[in-house]
DNA sequence: GCCTTGAATGCAACCGTTTGCAAAATAGTA
DNA sequence: TACTATTTTGCAAACGGTTGCATTCAAGGC
């Protein structure tokens, strides 16, 4: 079928071994063998077999990028991660399995049956709600992988994640700043670690600035379901019999929703009621009112912890195994503007 | 490192190869001693290593998504084809290894590499502008393929698509039955297949009701600047010295700017003009008013695109290697209701 | 001219499977 | 019991590379 080392050896006249270190830019070998082998390669249409060359090197110069269970990887924050793996993983000659979680019996040794098959070299592993047995197992495999997008406190776990806690920290304090005291948040499923970073996010900055915390402002929404989450949410906000001034929406999503129901019940934003989001998603610039939201940086993750795989792969130990990519408030005008 | 049949071998005191034949369930051992090397293998935490095996088998049991050079796969659209490829391929026991073109020298044989090196066994691609000489090549290469949403002619190459005609007609229609007559489009850029035949789509409507064509209703867009663009070409239609009735967008993206342009001239929608989009994002339906839309369906795409790659891996020749994916009409407020 | 040295090449084992064929074990038959 | 037919198992050669070690060869030193 292919060509292989044996085919170029016999017209080269020379052995497998020398075709295979020509290939390889060894040192052992004459300019002039290596010359004439490399032309006769180039020749034929040579391509090294991968599954040989890492049946004898142990490695398959391929990762794994592990989804969860049922991935909703809508919107193009994923897209963005995405791209930044591609990039890193291109520029160092590795390639990208992706394998989700199908919760079926026959993969419940999901991820491990691909490590174990040697079909990857190193994951990264995108999973909001992970156990922590799981992350365990992990480590007694002794199996290089990298978080994304979750911010694991053990020092042995390498992760790159999106500062929530910063994030759910600047937006209430844009708000404070704008002179807002009963500031209502729409947060999304508590079972997701984001929520509960940016929730710490938030009491902090309450806290810097001598805000007492009212638990009857606080919202638990869906982030699967931004738009409707927002709108009944925001609802029982507005229906509070002290009604908060402004609203923290923990995505882009559930503040559009939640503007919606402030349109319904007839104020005006940010007038009467300040709004912002979370996300910085496209449209929340064509929004009426613009939208004021948080910004991440999802390709910086995945461009920063496909490096942080590919260092450890290759031995370099990283010089920090945790990082937190740092997010940026967006003024518009939901909250009033400068 | 890992657990071998070898070690399975010694241990059951049988000989390797039987050990392989009891793992891959051969009828030509007994029961009982596939039993005793089954539980010995479980006890072991035995995986088979897919890289000795495809090097035996000629198969990594892997499929290649072959992506455009930049991609941009922002948008739920993508995503959507992924789950549908995901989900046909993880129960055909397939792996998906995703690669996109660099541009860069040594990859110059973007995707051969991946084909060659028998690191994957078929590949999908989406890639709106692929050169027509690629895909002669892949022939010529016999080397299984599919062409996700993009609809070729040649009966010998596999494709799966949205079918862009038929939205672009439907679309159109559905503006003509509101009584419009100078209809407007915002294209795409031409250098896609998808905007060529949406309008391939929009002139069959106005054929078929007798309507002429008008070129100067007709703005070229870039899907990927979605907004600006539409409100960019929506202007230039606006002051068109007898301005259109009714926009088509290309895209919901464009539609959203495009709707914009228009609320900016005060003008109301759909009295004063009527708007259609394309794609059905979820925005789509919180905009004011909510958009009437073309729905696409991306799951179904990528699922169907991964069944007919792997029927022909299978060497099940699919009964229709050209599938052209139905779009349906999504009547909201935009264009007048009901 | 012979011996040492170092560079270039060849030989062969190995990576972990699969699989055709030979060998052994078992069952069936006369 | 002996002999054939039939399972079941073992042997060894692939698959396409890499790599330590042995070998060859040419050059340099005496």
């Amino acid at each position: 079928m292919s060509v292989t080392l044996k085919e170029i050896a016999k017209i080269a006249n020379v052995n497998i071994s020398t075709v295979s270190r020509a290939l390889n830019d060894s040192p052992l070998i004459t300019q002039e063998t290596k010359d004439k082998i490399l032309a006769i390669a180039q020749e034929m249409n040579y391509f090294p077999n991968s599954l040989a060359r890492g049946l004898v090197s142990h490695k398959s110069e391929t990762l794994g990028l592990i989804l969860p269970k049922i991935f909703f990887l809508q919107g193009p924050f994923f897209s963005e991660v995405l791209r930044g793996i591609e990039q890193v993983s291109v520029e160092n000659g590795y390639n990208i399995l992706i394998a989700s979680d199908t919760g079926k019996d026959r993969d419940k040794n999901f991820p491990f049956n691909l490590t174990r098959a040697k079909r990857i070299d190193g994951m990264l592993i995108i999973n909001e709600q992970q156990r922590i047995s799981n992350l365990i197992a992990l480590k007694k495999e002794r199996f290089p992988f990298v978080f994304i997008n979750r911010y694991i406190k053990d020092q042995d776990i390498n992760c790159v994640a999106s500062n929530n806690v910063q994030g759910g920290k600047i937006a209430t304090e844009h708000l404070i700043e704008k002179g807002h005291k009963r500031i209502g948040i729409i947060t999304g499923s508590f079972e997701m670690a984001a929520s509960h970073e940016r929730f710490e996010g938030y009491r902090n900055a309450l806290k810097e600035k001598e805000l007492v915390f009212d638990k009857s402002l606080m919202q638990e929404g869906m982030f699967e379901q931004g738009i409707e989450t927002g709108t009944d949410c925001a609802m029982k906000l507005l229906e509070h019999e002290e009604p908060p001034t402004a609203i923290f929406a923990f995505s882009d999503e559930i503040a559009i929703g939640a503007m919606q129901a402030v349109k319904n019940k007839g104020l005006k934003i940010p007038d009467d009621i300040a709004i912002i989001g979370y996300d910085n998603i496209e449209y929340s610039a064509h929004l009426t009112p613009p939208l004021t939201t948080i910004s991440q940086d999802p390709f910086t993750i995945g461009y920063e912890s496909c490096q942080m795989l590919i260092d450890e792969l290759c031995d370099r130990k990283p010089a920090k195994n945790h990082l937190q990519i740092p997010v940026k408030l967006v003024v518009r005008d939901s909250c009033g503007t400068e």
